[in-house]
DNA sequence: CGAAGTGGGCTTTTT
DNA sequence: GCCCACTTCG
């Protein structure tokens, strides 16, 4: 079989060049992915290598997943004598220490190849309780800090002495003083963290020349994927693991190193033809996956950089649609103006994916707040993911101390959940006799009981604590793991405590619980061990679970590395959100924030829009601030953008207040899962990914759960009339009824704007705030909103996200992409403004009982502000509570 | 002991 | 807005 052809000539050499070591410098979008596959596959057919001398190592469990299923489709006629090892560098770790780690004992005391595997919210779990021991304030040292300081000094191979030794302030004296506690807990209970998988790997290998030997004979060919991004120890482990041959190849782009916060070393890529002097160096440098638009953009902007070698990427696509650029007013409209073109752009591709990308994960609520508005399923990757979700660790948890009593924070994790009656005091007791004794919380426990040093209560308590865990770990030798799972569930009577919580929080817990328990399920029937579910629980990545048939997707752009979509925003566009504000001292941290932004316009295949809020609240409870525009922004050439905004003051909005108010109550009663909604997906697919089969499960629900029931919405078209509040003709008609949050956009300007009143408008502010200014028009359409109708009260749904394609149809119109031809239809009118009828002589007074023209019959129950600023609080018998502006009401009394 | 409530303080990015 | 530590009250 032939896997050269349909390769271009560089892709070919790279496919063709296998013995030694290759250093392939692969621009985005340049068939990296598929050079990999393909050389794989050329190993294995035309050189007639093992599959199982094969090790090629991935970023992430995702990438290594798909992977394999692109290598199996492209050999799915070859009879293959093994499978290629696709994994990351943790993975291949852990599975490497679990086989050959019995030499590491002797160097890492107390090793077993039973370790357990501690994430970061257990290394915390450590790091607090050494605080608490030692009198340390969090607020001087947060414990995120002591943890990265401790996490990099692993990465450099210091001990807490030697960090000891060189500090040259009392923090880090303290900060060494924690490390050594948090060594010592890890020993203790026999766990690695993240670091200590590839460090201890590295040992082993170094110190054991037999599996060094063993592994260097098994795998003869070696490639790794994301080279750019790998850090210290996997770059020695490569090393260890190339002794015999240097047949290693790696991949990788210096544009697109955006983990040097995670120890990521770009040496390791600008020094491999150092590293390896006879080094076949190979350039990608045709990008297939963007427009000339976007890629040119994109490479315009990342040459800003000093530090990069400097490569110049070139298309033979289309030079695309332009880029745009939206500066809306807050972010509350950045968000639904993403929503809203989301919803044009699918109409009119419905093939589409669409990506939303932004910095921080913290901006993802409010995106999702308006895609729910518009009902539209997505999946956010990231937040907590299912693993991290607390009642998944806690029963994870009871499962590790069944299998392995010394694993203390597990311990400490579950002793009280649910309350069994032993209290703070209690545990701190146990916890000190543990620490003075050097022994585990187990073993502490035990011997309190024995010597009766609990008092009585406590005593009781305990007891029933260490009998429960001595059942559970026999059920756990007996049962096959899902009945276990189920054992420990109503054993220890998690599940009655969800059970009598009854919300609708408890009731998704309870369904991730029993995802949980399908998992397992399938796990036994594939054969694998507890200890095989336990390790792929600590290592499965947020990016893992990207659901590759879900329509929109959102996500940070470093998790976005390595996808592609054919339409992405990249939202929060800003100085001190990107760049973020931590990075802009440094000039090296502005470039890496810069390579990000590269990485992130680089995702898109055809569309790419950037958008910013020209004012963003920092915290939730705030005063919105005034931001700048991205410097990124600026770095774009303006032939190929077009720009919303016409200059700084002058910006679209869509400004809500009950809209907001409406959305916001809406997600609450929604909110059964906390800020994700992958979790179901999302660990079906992790567990899938390992057998042939990964197939999802379809991102929609059934229709019924997607549309409301029509007798409670409203009666006539949803939209329609609302539209034409959006769509004003030239001449103002009469005040149509409406609902306050209903204000087209430039009619309500906050009160905060700094805009001046434009000449020409009516005297009296229009707008629910006064000195409402109403910005001009810019270039382009309204930011419409295409305003669904309010869904009726949600019906408890299951912790499906509430997803569907949008059950409103929208009126046709020209919007952002709504006219093929143009981007932008002609710029409208933006003289004319709606007369305000005049107010009410004497206003209706509460309890008034009155007729709404569209929402019927009604009482006021409260009035707020005066003139034409005034509301009306009304409660409709069909519709509910809602607030109005009461000149545009249109209200009579009845 | 433990639920429920208060108040202060911050939000990068994650294998 | 959300998390966390701390307080209060039953």
């Amino acid at each position: 079989m032939d896997f050269l052809s349909g390769l271009n000539p560089q892709q070919r050499e790279a496919v063709e060049t296998t013995e030694g070591p290759v250093l392939i410098l692969a621009g985005a979008g340049s068939g990296k992915t598929r050079v990999i596959t393909h050389r794989i596959a050329h190993l294995i057919t035309a050189r007639h290598v093992p599959p199982s001398s094969i090790l090629s190592v991935t970023f992430t469990n995702k990438a290594a997943g798909e992977m394999r299923n692109r290598i199996g489709n492209i050999l799915a006629g070859v009879g293959m004598n093994g499978q290629p090892l696709l994994a990351t560098f943790h993975s291949f770790c852990v599975r490497l220490l679990r086989r050959d780690g019995d030499a590491l004992a002797p160097i890492r005391p107390g090793f077993s190849k039973t370790f357990s595997i501690y994430d970061d919210d257990d290394q915390l779990a450590i790091i607090k309780a050494a605080y608490k021991r030692m009198g340390l304030d969090e607020k001087a040292m947060p414990y995120r800090n002591t943890l990265s300081a401790i996490s990099s000094a692993k990465s450099n191979k210091e001990t807490p002495q030697d960090l000891y030794n060189r500090a040259t302030d009392p923090r880090v004296t303290k900060i060494a003083a924690v490390f050594e506690e948090y060594e010592t807990a890890l020993r203790q209970a026999n766990a690695l963290d993240f670091d200590d998988l590839l460090l201890e790997t590295v040992r082993l290998l170094y110190h054991d020349a037999e599996t060094r030997e063993a592994w260097n004979r098994r795998l003869s060919y070696i490639m790794i994927d994301e080279y750019q991004d790998t850090n210290r120890s996997q770059y020695e482990l490569m090393r260890l693991l190339t002794q015999r041959h240097s047949n290693v190849c790696v991949v990788g782009d210096e544009d697109q190193s955006i983990y040097s916060w995670r120890g990521a070393d770009i040496r390791n890529i600008l020094d491999f033809e150092k590293d390896f002097p006879q080094a076949k160096v190979i350039r990608l440098e045709q990008n297939y996956r963007s427009t000339k638009n976007i890629l040119e953009a994109a490479s315009v902007v990342v040459a800003n950089n000093k530090e990069r070698k400097g490569k110049w990427l070139w298309t033979d696509a289309d030079e695309g649609d332009v880029l745009t650029i939206y500066p809306a007013y807050d972010s509350e409209n950045e968000a639904l103006f993403i929503a809203d073109t989301t919803e044009k752009v699918l109409r009119q591709h419905p093939e589409y994916k669409v990506a939303i990308l932004y910095r921080t994960n913290s901006q993802s609520r409010q995106i999702e707040e308006a895609l729910r508005r518009y009902n539209r399923a997505y999946v956010v990757v990231g937040g907590t993911s299912y693993y991290q979700r607390a009642e998944v660790k806690d029963i994870v948890a009871y499962l590790k101390l069944a299998v392995q009593q010394s694993d203390s924070i597990a311990l400490a994790r579950i002793i009280n959940v649910p309350a069994r009656g032993i209290g703070k005091t209690t545990v701190e007791q146990a916890d000190k006799f543990a620490n003075e004794g050097g022994i585990s919380l187990w073993d502490a426990i035990n011997h309190m009981l024995e010597t009766n040093a609990f008092g009585t209560r406590a005593h009781a308590a305990v007891r029933v604590f260490r009998d429960l865990i001595v059942e559970l770990a026999e059920a756990v030798e007996r049962l096959p793991l899902n009945e276990a799972l189920a054992f420990i569930e109503e054993r220890t009577g998690y599940r009655r405590m969800l059970e009598q919580e009854n919300t609708p929080e408890s009731q998704a817990r309870l369904e991730n619980l029993n995802e949980l328990m399908n998992a397992a399920a399938e796990a036994v029937e594939r054969g694998e061990s507890v200890a095989d579910f336990l390790d792929h629980a600590a290592l499965v990545a947020q990016t893992d679970s990207i659901d590759a048939n879900a329509q929109v997707t959102l996500m940070t752009i470093h998790n976005a590395k390595g996808l592609e979509f054919p339409m992405v925003f990249l939202a929060g566009m800003e100085e001190g959100l990107f760049p973020h504000s931590r990075s802009i001292n440094s000039e090296a941290a502005m470039e890496e924030e810069r390579r990000l932004c590269y990485v992130g316009m680089t995702r898109a295949e055809k569309r790419l829009i950037m958008t910013w809020a020209k004012y963003r609240r920092r915290f939730g409870g705030g005063e919105q601030e005034r931001t700048m525009a991205s410097r990124f922004l600026k770095e774009v050439p303006s032939n190929l953008v077009i720009n919303m905004g016409v200059d700084e003051d002058d910006v679209p909005s869509v400004d809500l207040s009950s809209e907001r108010q409406f959305v916001r109550d809406e997600s609450r009663k929604n909110l059964y899962t906390g800020k994700t909604y992958n979790s179901l997906e999302n660990i079906s697919a992790f567990f899938k990914e390992r057998g042939i089969n990964t197939t999802l499960r379809p991102s929609s629900p059934p229709p019924a759960q997607r549309s409301a029931p029509p007798a409670m919405r409203p009666p006539q078209a949803p939209v329609a009339p609302r539209q034409t509040a959006f769509t004003r003709p030239p001449v103002a008609p009469p005040a149509p009824p409406q609902v306050s949050d209903d204000l087209p956009p430039w009619e309500t300007g906050p009160s905060k704007s700094p805009t001046p009143i434009t000449a020409g408008r009516p005297a009296t502010p229009v707008g629910t705030r006064p000195p409402g200014p109403a910005p001009v028009r810019p270039i382009g359409p309204p930011p419409v909103v295409n305003r669904p109708p309010m869904p009726p009260a949600p019906v408890q749904k299951p912790p499906v996200r509430p997803a569907g394609q949008q059950m409103i149809r929208q009126p046709e119109q020209t919007g952002l992409f709504g006219d093929a031809n143009s981007l932008f239809p002609p710029v409208q009118s933006k003289t004319t403004l709606p007369k305000a009828p005049p107010s009410p002589k004497s206003p209706p007074r509460t309890g008034t009982v009155v007729e709404h023209p569209k929402y019927g019959t009604g009482t006021i129950v409260r009035r707020e502000g005066e003139g034409d600023d005034a509301k009306v609080v009304v409660i409709f018998q069909r519709y509910g509570m809602k607030k109005l502006v009461e000149k545009y009401a249109g209200l009579k009394k009845s």
